[in-house]
This record gives structure tokens, sequence and C-alpha cells, in this order.
RNA sequence: GCGGCCAUGGUGAAACGGUUAUCACAGGGGUUUGUGGUACCUCUAUUACGGGUUCGAUUCCCGUUGGCCGCCCCA
């Protein structure tokens, strides 16, 4: 009868279906933390450093705003944006980026009055809808740079130089790839010239290709078809297409880039998949061996001198950007062996017995908390056994044991834990003795 | 959005269609309730979910869900 029942009862907890992480969406656990710790003060140092305040922008912005600056035929608008009315009837959406909102917030707050160019970082989730893949998820963060109210081409090689920094803090090996696809109008102008130009050949592309030649002109140019190599050899090269000021400004950027040996690589196929962009465009991927995977673009930007004047702020505020993507930087590191220790690490590992030693228990590491030495404890566990060997697995150099006995007598037991040596001491000075004994161990 | 590969405990793996699904590690509890880095004992899986084929399915088939890879695109 008793198995029947619990049978019975394990039926029942079957039954209920735990609900399931969305489809590309991550929890990001404690073990984890190391990463994105490292990460997360790489950006706020290099940032700060470089004189950026930190954005905090909303997660939700209207619909329209990105709309109108990512570009309505774009793939990330088009088709990966997670939107939806809300309450009060407005069309709103998860940002899948955040340039277009910086934009906004420059012109919304008026900070035309600030001293140009308003530089700012940001480091928040992004949302988009797109199919998951290792290194892309629907939410990811983004570690971000905005310098917006100058042109100044230093301005695009000391956003790359900060990014090298960063990344070489971290312990990661990148390159940069860049390209200067220059104004909307040397562009347009560009664009037409190479449609005519592969329409000659019409019936050798592939039907990718046939679809690029309306869709997306200039990814025709990295295009992975076959036959494409020798086609592409003898295609217009938009550097050739550049107006003088754009072609002025990119040499600068990369006279700047020499001088500071920043390593590039100039790739006149490197487009970027958002309308704003204009004249300085670029890539940052991870030099590696296995170097064929799809998702080795840790982050990328360039300028966006127009994105301003076209969400109505003031004709002519230039303006450049760059974004990382967190995870990906997070499996670069792991890639090229970034470790950090699984355990957490403590100095002082506090052992209670008995209830009367948890109390006074709880005021002891109190103390310790306040006088600033790192010190764990394991209230929730009985033997005393157990208290030291999780006091070894966090590489804790000195024990603490406090019993019944040491209660009555106030004292406690400081255990050296490595060569397992004892003393007891008595416990108001407990506090400072394993100060200065840490002290001397180093 | 299109094509392909895959799915066994917290993790990594094992099991020619056939008895209580095996092993290691991690985790919990213990080895007469006060001493760790060893040892021993013990516990922790209706084999992703739902159907089908079969006397019998972890193993075969279909669907769903999810992961990964390539394309598209991007961070």
């Amino acid at each position: 009868m008793i198995a029947k029942n619990v049978d019975a009862k394990a039926g029942d907890r079957k039954a209920v279906k735990t609900p399931q992480l969305l489809r590309g969406f991550k929890d990001i656990l404690p073990g984890e933390e190391p990463y994105w710790n490292a990460v997360e003060d790489a950006a706020r140092n290099i940032a700060t450093s470089y004189s950026f305040g930190r954005l905090r922008l909303p997660i939700l912005e209207q619909t329209s705003l990105f709309e109108r600056s990512i570009g309505k035929a774009t793939d990330v608008v088009e088709k990966e944006m997670y939107t939806f009315v809300d309450p009060s009837n407005t069309r709103v959406t998860l940002r899948p980026e955040a340039t277009a909102g910086a934009a906004r917030a420059y012109i919304e707050h008026g900070m035309v009055n600030k001293t140009q160019p308003v530089k700012m970082w940001y480091f928040e989730p992004m949302f988009r809808h797109d199919r998951p893949q290792a290194g892309r998820y629907r939410q990811f963060y983004q570690f971000g740079l905005e310098a917006i109210g100058s042109s100044d081409p230093i301005l695009d090689a000391q956003m790359i130089l900060m990014t090298h920094r960063f990344f070489k803090g971290l312990g990661v090996e990148v390159k940069f790839l860049l390209n200067s696809i220059g104004t909307e109008e040397s562009r347009r102008e560009y664009i037409m010239e190479l449609v005519s130009y592969f329409k000659q050949f019409r019936k050798r592309l592939s039907e990718v290709d046939k679809k690029r030649l309306t869709k997306n002109p200039l990814r025709l140019l990295d295009s992975k078809e076959e036959g494409m190599d020798e086609l592409r050899d003898g295609a217009p090269q938009i550097l050739d297409w550049l107006d003088e000021d754009s072609k002025q400004h990119f040499m600068k950027v990369l006279e700047y880039l020499d001088e500071a040996e920043v390593p590039y690589e100039l790739n006149p196929y490197l487009v970027r998949g958002l309308d704003y962009y204009t004249k300085t465009v670029f890539e940052v991927v991870e030099i590696t061996d296995d170097a064929e995977r799809a998702q080795n673009s840790l982050g990328g930007g360039g300028r966006y001198d127009t994105l301003i004047e076209l969400l109505g702020g003031r004709e002519d505020t230039p303006a450049i950007g760059i974004a990382l993507g967190v995870e990906r930087v997070i499996m670069a590191m792991k890639n090229q062996g970034v470790e950090f220790s699984k355990e957490r690490e403590v100095d002082v590992f506090f052992c209670q017995l008995g209830d009367a030693s948890r109390k006074k228990g709880l005021i002891v590491f109190e103390e310790f908390r306040k006088a600033g030495v790192s010190i764990a404890e394991a209230f929730g566990k009985g033997a005393l056994k157990g208290q030291l060997e999780m006091a070894d697995k966090q590489k804790a150099k000195i024990a603490l044991i406090l019993g019944q006995k040491e209660v009555l007598d106030g004292t406690i037991i400081i255990r050296d834990m490595e060569s397992g040596a004892q003393e007891i001491v008595n416990i108001d000075k407990v506090v400072a003795i394993v100060k200065r004994q840490l002290e001397m161990m180093g």
C-alpha cells in the first residue's frame, strides 16, 4: 500500500512540467561570473580612462526609432526585432542595438550644448530574434562606445585603439578589418556601378547572389558562392569611388593606427548591415587557428555621420561608435585559454559546532567582514569535518573553530590550514591576531 | 528564414532490440554526533517530450522541443 502511494506521488510530480528557457535565451550562472566580471571591469576601466560616461538606456523604445535609424530593409529590422503593441497602443521594440538609442538620447537631452564630442559607453543586453547558434543568442550583451559630435579621424583611430587595449587586457588576440564606405552619395553611385558590373554576369550568379544583386549588392563582394572569386577580381573597388573628403579621412585614420601600432587589415569587401554607417567601418575578429567558425566576429562599428540629423537632431553632427558582443568576447577568452579558478577563494573559514557557537559566530563573522578580512562560513553544516573540507576547498589559510567549550571560555581556536597547528586565543582578540597572521603569510 | 547533424543523472561518457540502465567526477548524508587535502558506506535518471513498430525500445520510425554546424545575417 505504501509503495503504491509513493508511486502515485511520483506520478503526480511528473505531471507538472517545468517551464523551459525560451529558445535562444540563456541563464548566466554564478560559475560564469568570473568571466563576466573580468569583461565588465575591463570595459569600465578602458571607457572611464578615456573619459567616456556611462549611459543606461531603456530596453524598450518606440519601434520607429529603429526603423528610421537602422533601416527598414535591413535584416535586423525586417525580421529580427521583438516588436509588439503595448497596453497604451504604442508600437514598441526590445532594442536590437544601442546606437539608435544613444543618438536619440543625445538629441532629446540637448547634448549638443555640451563639450563635443560627447563620449558615452554602455554594457547592456540587446534582443534579436535570429536563429540561435554558438555565440549567437536572442538576448545578448553588448559593450559599446559612442562619440557624438566630432568628425575628427583621430576619434576613429582612438576607438579602435581602445578596443585593441581592451582585448589585450583580457588576453585575447584580435585584429581589425577596416574599410571606408564613404558618404551616402558616393556609396549610392558605387553600388549602381557594382550592380551594372555584376548584371553582365547574371547567368553565372547563384540564386543567393541574384537576390543580393537587388537586396544587398555590397554583399556580392564577400560572397562564398562558387566562381565568384574571378568575377570579384574585375569588380569596381569602393575605395576608387570615394569622395575626396572620405578618402582623406580614411587615410588619416590609417596613419593614426600605424602610429599607434594597432594591427589591422584593409578589407574592401567589408560592409556593415545597418544603414546608418558612413565612412570608416570596421570589424574586430579573433586571431585563431580554427579560423573557420562563422561567429568569429567579436564586434564592429563605424561612423554614423548622418544619423543624428536623420533622427531630427542638428545638421552636421558626425559621430562614431563600436559595439562588442560580450558572449563572444567570453567565448574567445575561453578559446584562448584564459582561465579563472572555479572555487571561490577566501583567507579565513569559520567553523561552528552547536547552536550557541553558531549564534556567536554570526557576530564573529561580521567583525571579520567589517575588518576587511575575506572570510567564509557554513552555518548550514553540522559536522566539523565537512566544514574543514569546505575550508580546504576554498583554499582558506586559516580556519577558526568555535565549539561549545570555547563559547563558555570566551575563546576560539585558530588553525593554520597548512601546518595543522592550532592555538587557543581570546575571542575578543581574534580579529587582530588573525589579521597579523595573514599579513605575515603574505 | 533555408539546409544538415545530434539529444542517456549536475558534468563527461558506456550499454549487438532482451533481466533491478553501467562507470567516473561533482553534489548530499554518514563511518558511534569536536578536526580538512586521503579511505569506506550510502543517496541522487520513469534514457528531452509525445506518438508509433515490436512479445519486448536507451537502441528502429514519425512528430514536437532544444542544442550544434553551414547558409542568410550579425554581436
